[in-house]
DNA sequence: ATCAATGCAAACCTTTTGCACGCGT
DNA sequence: ACGCGTGCAAAAGGTTTGCATTGAT
């Protein structure tokens, strides 16, 4: 792959995004589009409060409540995902729309991430006691990256 | 199993619990046992907030600092299990001394549990990234339990 | 021009901490 | 008697909300 090519990609999957918030009917906006552009170069968990920090670049007064608001939006529109991290506080990414369902390798560290492959409610062969409805399951797998070891 | 089995297993576990608590050179306060109490009674998820309220039937003075404190303790003891919920805050469950290493399915409105059979770190034949160093992870099923369906 | 999005401030909820007193050993 | 455990009060941290203003469409 040549070298450019990534960036190429990357730009496509920034409209792509951007497409999906407008189609869904909300606005464009910078703060929006700065939030997709973090998470998109970042490529790994991070809090609100870094991703605050990091936004505070382009805008200066921008404050919790907006970025809060905005990676709920995100969420529900299922673009990015939300993990609670151990000490209790929750980090965002951006959705890897490679795979639909999938679970994720998470390194508390630095919070990247690796696709896990399969996933246990398809692959072990669970006996659902009886009675009960599943509606969600939760499966990470946490430890340190090649980067962080 | 007659009737009064179950209450016998309940006070033989009841005082395998407070004997590692003596055993590990911690005193065994009445708070302490009236958590483990409550807990192996309930068997399922409560907040602290819920065992604060069941706790001051006995203690009317008691605070949420106190509970955290022994919870925090019984946790590091391997007697209770915690678990974060979807809305973020923490649920606390006796553990399960049946099995070792284990998962649940959980019912969100009652915080009932039945245990998983397999875990998907042995099950799943996994192929861990390079240079990735596993620590811990976290495989949970949420429902609605056949009450509370 | 319209109505969603934002900044500000304040509230909220869960959890933690410092300190002096009380209780299990 | 000793020192951990506890209550109180206060703070911390992350997250949410009401309201007036700003800005994307």
């Amino acid at each position: 792959m040549p070298e450019h090519a990534h960036d190429h990609n990357h730009d496509q999957a920034k409209e792509r995004f951007f497409d999906r918030i407008k189609e869904q009917g909300f606005k464009l906006t910078g703060k929006r589009q700065n939030i997709v552009e973090i998470l998109l170069a970042e490529d790994r968990y991070i809090s609100a409060k870094e991703l605050l920090e990091r936004m505070k670049e382009y805008y200066p007064r921008i404050s919790f409540d907006t970025v809060y608001r905005n990676l709920h939006l995100l969420k529900e529109e299922r673009l990015i995902e939300e993990s609670v991290f151990g000490d209790g506080g929750s980090k965002f990414r951006i959705t890897c729309d490679t795979h639909d369902h999938h679970h994720h390798y998470i390194c508390t560290r630095c919070g990247k991430t690796e696709l896990v492959e399969g996933c246990p409610m398809d692959d072990l062969g669970l006996t659902v006691p009886k009675g009960f409805h599943v509606e969600t399951h939760r499966f990470e797998i946490f430890g340190a990256c090649s980067d962080c070891s």
